[in-house]
RNA sequence: CGAGCCGGCCGGACGGCCGCGUCGGAACUCCUGUCACGGGGGUUCCGCCGAGGAAGGUCCGGGCUCCACAGGGCAGGGUGGUCGGUAACGCCGACCCGGGGUGACCCGCGGGACAGUGCCACAGAGAACAGACCGCCUUUCCCUUACGGGGGAGGUAAGGGUGAAACGGUGGUGUAAGAGACCACCAGCGCCCCCGGUGACGGGGGCGGCUAGGUAAACCCCACCCGGAGCAAGGUCAAGAAGGGGACUUUCGGGUUCCCGCGCGCGCCGCUUGAGGACUGCCCGUCCGAUGGUGCGCGGGUAGACCGCUUGAGACCACGAGCAAUCGUGGCCCUAGAUGGAUGGCCGUCGGUCAGCGAUGACCACAGAACCCGGCCUAUAGGCCGACUCGUCCG
RNA sequence: GUCAUCGUAGCUCAGAUGGAAGAGCGGUCCCCUGAAAAGGGACAGGUCCGAGGUUCGAUUCCUCGCGUUGGCA
């Protein structure tokens, strides 16, 4: 995700869920085209290098998490200062969690 | 051996699996164009390379690009011992002067206070061509038997006390008491001469007057330097006063959406007798200038791609010049170029630090390129190398 | 990339030419009240962001640094 209005649209109309250390916002529109995902790392979180490093370390782990997206979904993962100090295997776990609330219920649920 | 001082360098190493970015190659594929060669994109595989000594702060200086190649004066800003280095600097080196240290060495915005103006609180009698509070001395008056005390007039800057600072210091002559009033030496100031040095300056000699406060990181004066903006610079695609471009889509007619040129109305000024503008503020001077400039209102509008973009005052190694900063010659090498922004995940061995008898466990400084260089400043775990000084001991 | 702003008591802010710092709120104690609030009185509280320098003397002037907030492209 590149665009500023990608980043409006998922944060503003899509469903959230929050865990200690990052934010998941979802949502999805109705073209057939493939999941975009983009991040948000604020000034809070750290210094230069631990933004860089929070950043590259969640989109590794999304990047093993695509396939769990469907077509047209819109995925902004916003971190909080705790991922700046937090182990991998927590974010992963986290992560985990938070995607489960959003897309792991059954298909017709609240969209 | 201990303590210290100065300089240079490194800043984890090796490996396995899975990923990411640029570039190159191959295969497959899509779009587009030509008579033909072609141009552009996507996917997969292979290969090379892939953050720093500060990449940081943005305190200076340059390159580069555009503005009309930017002249003179004023204003404004900056620098401030000398000589050298450099593309340049407010940086660096050596030296001079002053200060600190036993020393190696360190620190200094280090021009001018007889061009002018301002300021120097409090304390103190007096604070800038100074000043009689106490004191000292002369004289006079009064009180007192006397010793002595008090008042007036005057002399006096040697002494006291205040202060950051009180108008040279010591000794003598001199005097009523004193005073550079005079003398000797010393310190300091000005001028002249000689010697050494490129120079700042240093050494020596002579003469003069006896003495001149501090502050210019207060205004200021002097010397020298400075055009402005910044890669979102700037350019190409880009044709045109009616359209053009990008992306997606298409039944190939087109459609959707975004961007660029802004568009309309009313009024004023002007079209070479020139409105307005540029050379950054002003003046002179020079130049640009008519599909023009400007005011108000309404409507519209906020970033598509590519180039610039990494070969450069370049890195390394020799030799030479120089005390050094640095420079010259030769050899050799090519070493990130992203644009929501590429270095991540898992693991092993070694290396450090800490804890523990041990097995072992935990941890790994400061910090992330964004046009590029030269400096400065700031942050930084730990480690390596070298020069030198002082102290102690041994020979 | 570039240009500014601010930093003073626990909080919000003043301050001067360089001569040593105040206000309001808050805090503590006392008075008032049966008790409290309000009111009155008294008191305490400061590395003037840090380091270095100029000066007799610096919160003020100079240099550097640290942090805060913001503007423009």
């Amino acid at each position: 995700m590149r665009k500023g209005e990608e980043f409006a649209e998922a944060i503003r109309r899509g469903r959230r869920a929050g865990r200690p250390s990052l934010v998941v916002h979802f949502t999805a529109v109705e073209a057939d085209e493939a999941p975009i995902v983009g991040f948000v790392v604020s000034k809070a979180v750290g210094d230069a290098v631990t933004r860089n490093r929070v950043k590259r370390r969640l989109r590794h782990l999304m990047r093993a998490r695509l396939h769990l997206l469907p077509r047209g979904s819109l995925l902004v993962v916003r971190a909080n200062p705790p991922a700046a100090s937090a182990r991998s295997e927590h974010l992963a776990a986290d992560l985990d969690v938070a995607l489960q609330r959003l897309i792991g219920r059954p298909r017709d649920g609240r969209s």
